[in-house]
DNA sequence: CCTTCAAGGGAAAACGTTTTCAGGAATTTA
DNA sequence: TAAATTCCTGAAAACGTTTTCCCTTGAAGG
């Protein structure tokens, strides 16, 4: 791989000629700047980031910790912050902790050693610990996920009004006998739905056994399905489940064929998160949707403020709203159905 | 950020002594050896993996680039590359060109500039344009999708059996009026699943015009909705579909949904790919497994053996089975259905 | 007692850039 | 014409490591 060196040789000039041509700054004669710029294509010169990063002590490329790749939101998330860094002239390290603390603390080590010039992070548990190392040493900015007591800055999504606004519409529709069903019971973001929705049932002023709550430590993928079998076997089952999340209500949309109740007539769903799928689903799929590509955006631009103009205390959140996508899977409550 | 100076000015000793205890190689004595590493622990220094790669040539790190994280496959699949990987000692930059071939470019440029050791690659188009400029610079791995007339080592799913298998299956099952329903027309592993597909048709000795294909320029969300809600509403419309995809099976199924068909018995569909969602779908796909965890596996293996080996000529591929599986979605044609 | 060798440690070069400094030439200003 | 300014260029230091080379010391071998 050329070097400068080779390049300032071949076109008989010195590096700190090169350089110049390269980054476009300073002095430097038409007649050498051609010389150069033939040199560097003959060559095929590109400068290492590597020896770049060293000494301008920046190494343009940011850190981007997420819970779990496979989980479509963060994938999303991923994919936006990258597209809107990239365009910054940064790149980005994806780092997916597959929701292991311990992961989540090897990489926060990885990207200290890279000397990554700031990091955005959808913290995996309801402890801070594995990633402050990182908080003394460069700007993060926290996602999706909130950590108590961390002096950061946040960008997060309204769960406790997303959690509001779904248990509202199924209030609203008549339902009174409603399951909410969840898993991931250690992300505060589950947590803030599940207040919001017992804000909206204090607020519609129904009694409080009206809604029962289901967390499982299993995953995603099977909780819906499972809890919703025997659910919705009892003889008196729920008119109405809240799922915490779209894959969950996947689930249950599964269960409730299994057990043979007809959709949505017998049984209304709303879930969460709004993944591409849901509206694609049979029937297609109420459900609450995140802000993601402005939280992605949001994440990007205020780590690279932070970065370019230091700390600016108070460390102040962003709290962005979410929205109600009204689709077929939820319907009046009619008595005797 | 402390540096190794500052440690062995901390610890009186020189340089070169606390590289030895912090790579662990050469002579040091008990004695200092235990100075340095408290003087490091004070310090809280963590090696600048910048200033290492440099000076070793190396730098520990490897690209992945990928057509779209927001395509579970390859979310699916850069996850267990990273694992891999970074249990070997290596990070990973994972970069999404979102199907384009300029950005395609622009992130191959960057991982030349990056120093990056080699290369896991799922190219975006049909031509092997953008990626070439890597050849020359690096080991190289080409992962699911193929191009022609590359000196790479490649690993890829053997997309042509899995079209045979799908198409065998709904053949087998007596449906003689299939449509084939596809996206990205500039993927080779699309052509090969509808290669496969005509063969299957060839061995079993069916009429040609038993297969109707249908390709689309739309994105994959899309294509299997429109597609399928125009062709079931015909007269004469096909008793099954193979999807080229799992997620345009989804659309299928809902646009049969919204037409009134019953599903399985009056239309069946096979998919493709296998994504965690389909077993949950109504019904459950049936569909053909990649060997995803496999491909993730060898592909990583196969580069660091490249990296450390050098130049294997000839380059091999390596070609991994399918799997078909078989759920509800499929059923046997009735005449009369 | 002399030689060899192993253990231990420091000085300094090297990796590939950027940037400061210094200086020369050409041009403008006084 | 002298002085100041602008344009242009190269030498060399610096970024934070690793590694080579060399030197010392002590012990073992003859």
């Amino acid at each position: 791989m050329a070097t400068i060196k080779e390049v300032a040789a071949h076109a008989s000039v010195s590096v700190a000629t090169v350089s110049r041509v390269v980054n476009n700054n300073g002095y430097v004669s038409e007649d050498l700047r051609l010389r150069v710029t033939e040199a560097m294509h003959l060559l095929d010169y590109k400068p290492s980031a590597l020896a770049r990063s060293l000494r301008r002590q920046e190494s343009l490329t940011i850190g981007v910790l997420v819970p779990g790749l496979n989980q479509p939101f963060f994938a999303a998330l991923a994919t936006i912050i990258q597209t809107t860094l990239f365009a910054a002239g940064y790149r980005i390290i994806i780092c997916s902790s597959e929701e292991s603390s311990d992961d989540e603390a090897a990489y926060v080590d990885m990207l200290i050693r890279q000397r990554v010039d700031g990091a955005i992070i959808a913290p995996t548990g309801r402890s801070s610990e594995a990633i402050t190392p990182l908080l003394s040493k460069m700007p993060v900015i926290l996602i999706d996920r909130d950590l108590p007591d961390l002096r950061v800055n946040r960008i997060l999504a309204n769960n406790f009004q997303g959690g509001c606004y779904a248990m509202e519409h199924l209030l609203r529709l008549g339902h009174r006998h409603i399951a909410l069903i969840g898993a991931q019971p250690h992300s505060a973001s589950m947590d803030q739905r599940i207040q919001g929705a017992w804000k909206a049932i204090a607020d519609a002023g129904v009694a409080e056994n009206s809604l029962k709550t289901l967390i499982s430590e299993r995953s995603e993928f099977d909780v819906g399905y499972a809890f919703a079998r025997d659910l919705l076997r009892r003889k008196r089952r729920p008119t109405a489940v809240f799922a915490l999340t779209d894959v969950i209500a996947i689930g249950v949309l599964h269960a409730a064929a299994e057990v043979g109740l007809k959709l949505p007539d017998e049984l209304s769903v709303v879930g969460f998160d709004d993944i591409p799928l849901s509206s694609y689903l049979i029937p297609s799929l109420t459900t609450v949707a995140q802000p993601i590509h402005r939280m992605g955006e949001a994440a990007a631009e205020l780590l690279l403020s932070r970065i370019k103009n230091g700390h600016p205390e108070p460390f102040e959140s962003l709290l962005l709203d979410m929205k109600l996508m009204l689709r077929a899977s939820t319907v009046p409550h009619r008595r005797g159905a």
